[in-house]
DNA sequence: GCCGAGAGTGAATATCCTTTCGTTAGCGAA
DNA sequence: TTCGCTAACGAAAGGATATTCACTCTCGGC
């Protein structure tokens, strides 16, 4: 099931919908202002406003306390040299839907913390978990950041695609910050075309821009592809992935791939792959890492092991896991 | 100023508020019945969620869809104290054909959403533009209206005529209400013409109905005649323009000339026109413009300016540019 | 063409929530 | 101990919102 059903009653309602939901609950007026502002009766607002509610215009969520796990955290922190640890508080029988839910509700509590306003922020886009955190967010008030890049090519199957560029939209649109896309796809056939690609003007321009981010904020893949990426066609061939996993290979992350122990799998992709180089990657001060679940879970220690993230945003069950070790 | 302060009451609590926060928002619990689960008061329920806010663990987001465009109308409503802006969506690339039928599709969609029955409206109904929008109305369920009068004279060359009453007739016929007809010119060539007009039995009717509007739909023209205009024969001579544009004249609504600024054009014009009277108009509590289009922004620009209407419908590009200003 | 089900409406009202108010408890300084 | 001072509390008042109600109009079936 889709995290948010992108497509609505459609009719010119949704105009209406949206403005009445936006002063009452952005600009807190009150109903019967509103009802006099648009001419309507006090009654009609209150039946949009459920209306916008069922219809998914409106979502109030309920973040989990962050910071209950302030032990946890630190345990986190010190034992992989984290800049931060978020943890978040998840029923452990949750399903990935709820998972997903609550660690974009995490993170985006986080980024809304912790955005200053100057910084320039690389995505990764295609990660479920980073759509999740964007829909969670709410409009900044002031510029939240300057710019927000992509990180990797965001050009696939058309339906992902647009999966991809949306979440970049909404996340420069919330945080009132410039939108730098990629245009070119994620994976390519041959290196010759990745050259020729990275050559056009466009892309320089990003490559100019991957060399100055400040913050980047990526999920973390496990290595059997999630279902966007499979979907994506830009997912690793079945052979490929084989044998990415003769290698050692137990997670991505913007599609560079390493192992339990946090080292680099260089291989024939590599020059392939069109997404920001490791050295830049790496050369980005704040790095936040989002992802949880017991399918991530050798992912996300090798991302730790190999400073791949600076912070991370994880559930309580794969933390107090990833603490133990 | 960031949103939220991520500090957080450290201890026990937020374990509290979390609990109440979900109770509340996710299970749909009755405060009172909260406050009798745990053994408090309702009133400290009330004053727990509140704080579940403030602090960020409860969190409503309005999501905008594509293609509507919530901010910049707040912005429009905010920087012109106009009580709503509807801004159209319409390719910037588009031809004058096109933003006609958008802009009117805008206003359609608007007046259906806000008419409730008891209004009486004026319509200036020499305007493309009301006539684009009331070919897209669909008809009223309800009563929309009480009754829709012209707001200036409407005989003029013959075919620009039947325009004008086609479009106040199909209008009281979408909205239930009854037509009032106004059976003069809109200009005529000597103020004597006017006063003897003005005294017949039936203006004197019609007079009467512009004083009791709680209404008004009109097009905001700019001061080179638009073609409906030029070919009705109730344009004003070339000499009367230029002298006009000389006092800085930029547009006009029911034919009343304004500057930039919004001030009013008086001159010799002033009582060769048959229309609704500058007071009588600026009388009405809810004066609708509907306009857009490079060619009409100055004129747009002073009906906001000088407060000749209260709701603006426009497309994207001018309500961007005039938020710009 | 008549009927009944159904959707939608605003006014009035019932319900629910927030805030005020007077009180109490905790804490530090004198 | 006494005296502020602050924070927090519940009861009740006062506001804001949801819902009921009576009504209108449409639409589909007969």
């Amino acid at each position: 099931m889709p995290l948010t059903p992108y497509t609505r009653p459609a009719d010119g309602q949704v105009r209406l919908l949206t403005k009445v939901a936006r002063m009452y609950h952005e600009r807190g007026v009150r109903q019967a202002d509103i009802a006099a502002a648009l001419n309507i009766s006090q009654a009609k607002v209150s039946r949009l406003l459920k209306r916008a509610e069922t219809v998914g215009i409106v979502r109030t969520i309920v973040t989990v306390a962050p910071g209950v796990y302030a032990e946890l955290e630190e345990r986190l922190e010190d034992r992989y040299g984290l800049a931060e640890a978020v943890v978040v508080d998840v029923d452990p029988e949750a399903d990935e839907r709820e998972l997903l839910a609550s660690l974009g509700a995490g993170a985006a509590a986080y980024l809304e913390a912790t955005l200053s306003g100057g910084d320039r922020i690389g995505v990764s886009s295609w990660s479920q978990t980073i759509l999740a955190m964007v829909d969670r967010m709410r409009p900044f008030t002031v510029r939240g950041a300057t710019e927000v890049v992509q990180l990797l090519g965001g050009i696939g199957a058309p339906e992902a695609q647009s999966h991809s560029n949306r979440i970049l939209g909404e996340l420069a649109r919330t945080l009132g910050a410039d939108p730098v896309y990629v245009q070119a796809p994620g994976v390519v056939a041959d290196p010759a075309i990745r050259d020729s690609l990275l050559s056009d003007p466009s892309m320089q321009e990003v490559t100019r821009h991957w060399n100055e981010l400040t913050m980047a904020i990526m999920g973390i893949g496990s290595i059997e592809p999630s279902d966007v990426l499979a979907t994506s066609g830009n997912a690793f061939a079945d052979d490929e992935r084989r044998s990415l996993i003769d290698q050692g290979a137990v997670g991505d992350i913007c599609h560079r791939i390493f192992r339990a122990d946090g080292s680099l799998v260089r291989g024939a992709l590599d020059d392939r792959i069109i997404a920001i180089t490791v050295e830049n990657l790496l050369r980005i001060p704040r790095r936040v890492g989002i992802a949880g679940g017991d399918r991530k879970l050798e992912a996300i220690h090798g991302a730790l092991a190999g400073d791949w993230v600076t912070t991370l945003v994880t559930d309580l069950r794969s933390a107090e896991a990833l603490a133990e070790r």
